[in-house]
RNA sequence: GGGGCCGUAGCUCAAUUUGGUUAGAGCAUCGGACUGUCGAUCCGAAGGUUGAGGGUUCGAGCCCCUUCGGCCUCGCCA
């Protein structure tokens, strides 16, 4: 077998008269009868490989049968092109490979798409082949990617003093939050392992155990349905530190995503990364992950509106509600169709009941703007340019309004200021805006089971000074939990835990967890912290969604190798699967169609 | 569980106001030609159960029902 010297990417101009030998792949094939040019495709790049008649007459014979995506190994003399036949192109381009030895290490039978335009196939048959698939220089980029930015996440932590341990796969299931992976016992008859969510509790666990400051880069399985960022099973870098409080958290977490986005991108991400409270994200942007690229904040205007005619805000602000919108620059564009159909409706997606709007209008007698819209009738002249006040409109703006309560209006609004802003084309896509969401409620009200929801997870710490307030005002208590946000992508959020036990088991009373069940839950952790748990936190990474910024895809599937479908399943393997009889019977499992 | 978009040759797409001869094109494939190409070019050939099943009709890629699959999304995701 030919073993190869140099791969497709090296070779250049002083290479030139070297005895070399190259593996690869056709990349494509170009027969003029007489020459034969080859591509040859490896990781690396591409090099041209030339086949003669005259010198290589054997060689150049075998060339004419070689096809697509066949294997080879191929030696002969690196030779600059001639004057006007370098590719610019191709780093290798100034030079090729003239063969004299040429063996045929595979044959491949005709791709099932063609490689240089599988960015418009069909997906499906992209999974289904996806060894085809990541073949593509594309793909492959974004798995360098993928591997450089962990290369360099352990190499950070490692310099910080983190250690990376592991934590089990097979573990207990805890019925809060998302649903669990179950994996039946064959040992335990009847009882199931759950894959984890994450390993929250056990990096919790090594610091009690004074591990001091540990990290992982680990699978976490959630069992809802995907979307286009997000999968069954994804990649956490987990990571817990002792003795800190959360400005020693986020101070040695920002510094590992600076150095990312600097390796990877060139950029310089400013140190510190501002910081916003969770109240001003939600009242500026009506979301605790806000797009900051561009502005367009969210604007209160319930006082101007319980003023007016108009008996919607009028009854909406009378029941405790808001009116709230945002003010579009050049929205002016849209027509009332756009408005009324595309934009009410996508609203309505997200439970708007309606959506109001004006469009801002030139008054040329008055000199000054003025409000246009089927509900205009309803304002006063003066209570109009209080509203063009309050959104410094100019004309041909376009005001875009929801009455609801500040949950739903905030709801509808943020995913419609981030359409409208889009539309717009108000977002540039090289800028990357990073922001530290801090001060986020402890807990959140649950109308339907008539009790309090952790915001974070149930081992969140509270402010200090908000303490006392557990017994009578939990809702208005704020957490020690920080979430990283970058272009409207939440990264990463972590916190400073709860490490003294009384508190702990006065958070789980409030979240309705009775004795019994937090001890059955999470006793074994209740217990570990009645032996000396420091106090610490942490902090959780999207590695997905991380690289899918850092490659600029909206795509979560682009960024993992054997990504699986929207039912959860791997078209290249075709799991899940149906399984033997006998391995169901050694796990006393029966199985059942059922509704 | 709900809503939306999609499925025609190996791939990407066409196929005329509810329907009307033999379902077309580009790329890929196969064969031939060609001394310098690099998305080679030129000539030719082959390639189809229109995702599947049923229905309406003289006649269905097109209309109706069922079903399978993919994507987006609401719910869900402590």
């Amino acid at each position: 077998m030919i073993k190869r010297t140099h791969n497709c990417g090296q070779l250049r101009a002083g290479d030139t008269g070297s005895k070399v030998s190259l593996c690869g792949w056709v990349d494509s094939y170009r027969d003029h009868g007489n020459l034969v040019f080859i591509d040859l495709r490896d990781r690396y790049g591409i090099t041209q490989l030339v086949f003669n008649p005259e010198t290589q007459p054997e060689m150049h014979r075998l060339s004419r049968q070689l096809r697509c995506e066949w294997v080879l190994g191929a030696s002969g003399t690196v030779r600059m092109r001639g004057e006007g036949l370098t590719n610019p192109k191709l780093p290798t381009g100034e030079i090729e490979v003239l063969i004299d030895q040429l063996e045929v290490l595979n044959t491949a039978k005709t791709p099932p798409f063609e490689l240089d335009n599988a960015g418009s196939v069909d997906e499906e048959l992209r999974l289904k082949h996806r060894y085809i698939d990541l073949r593509r220089p594309e793909m492959q980029n974004k798995l360098e990617v993928r591997h450089r930015v962990t290369k360099i996440t352990r190499d950070f932590y490692d310099s910080e003093g983190f250690w990376e341990i592991e934590t089990p796969f097979l573990g207990k299931s805890t019925p809060e939050g998302a649903r669990d992976f179950l994996v039946p016992s064959r040992l335990c008859i009847g009882e199931f392992y759950a894959l984890p969510q994450s390993p929250q509790l056990f990096k919790q666990v090594l610091m009690i155990s004074g591990i001091d400051r540990y990290f992982q880069i680990v699978r976490c399985f959630r069992d809802e349905d995907p979307r286009a960022d997000r999968q069954a099973e994804f990649t956490q870098i987990d990571v817990e530190m002792s003795f800190v409080d959360s400005d020693d958290v986020i101070d040695v977490n920002e510094r590992l995503v600076a150095r990312i986005f600097k390796e990877i991108l060139g950029i310089d991400v400013k140190v510190p990364i501002r910081r916003m409270s969770y109240r001003q994200a939600m009242d500026d942007y009506g979301i605790d992950r806000p797009d900051l690229r561009f502005d367009m904040k969210l604007k209160n205007i319930s006082e101007i509106a319980a003023q007016s005619q108009f008996k919607v805000f009028i009854d909406t602000v009378g029941r405790g509600g808001v009116v709230k919108g945002f003010c579009a620059p050049g929205g002016g564009k849209f027509s009332r169709s756009d408005i009324e159909k595309t934009f009410t409706n996508f609203a309505a997606d997200y439970g708007a009941k309606g959506l109001a709007w004006f469009k801002v209008v030139a008054d040329e007698q008055a000199k000054k703007a003025d409000l246009a819209s089927s509900i205009a009738k309803f304002f006063s002249p003066q209570q109009k340019q209080q509203i063009i006040e309050t959104f410094d409109a100019k004309p041909n703006d376009l005001i875009l309004l929801i009455a609801d309560t500040m949950d739903a209006a905030n709801k509808a609004l943020a995913p419609l200021r981030i359409k409208l802003a889009k539309e717009l084309d108000m977002i540039d896509e090289n800028v990357y805006e990073f922001v530290w969401i801090v001060d986020f409620p402890l807990f959140e009200w649950n109308e339907k089971d008539n009790r309090y929801d952790s915001l974070h997870h149930p081992f969140t710490a509270p402010v200090p000074q908000d303490l006392e307030k557990l017994d009578t005002d939990p809702a208005s208590i704020r957490s020690q939990a920080y979430d990283i946000v970058v272009n409207g992508s939440e990264i990463g959020g972590g916190s400073v835990r709860i490490h003294q036990p009384d508190k702990q088991a006065k958070v789980f009373k409030l979240l309705n967890i009775s004795d019994t069940q937090a001890q059955e839950r999470f006793g074994f952790f209740l217990q570990a912290l009645k032996y000396g748990a420091p106090p610490h936190g942490g902090i959780a990474f999207g590695l997905d969604r991380l690289v899918m910024l850092l490659t600029r895809t909206d795509n979560i599937r682009d960024v993992i190798a054997f990504p699986k479908t929207q039912k959860g399943q791997c078209l290249l393997t075709d799991a899940p699967s149906e399984v033997e009889q006998s391995q169901l019977d050694d796990l006393n499992l029966r199985t059942q169609t059922h509704h």
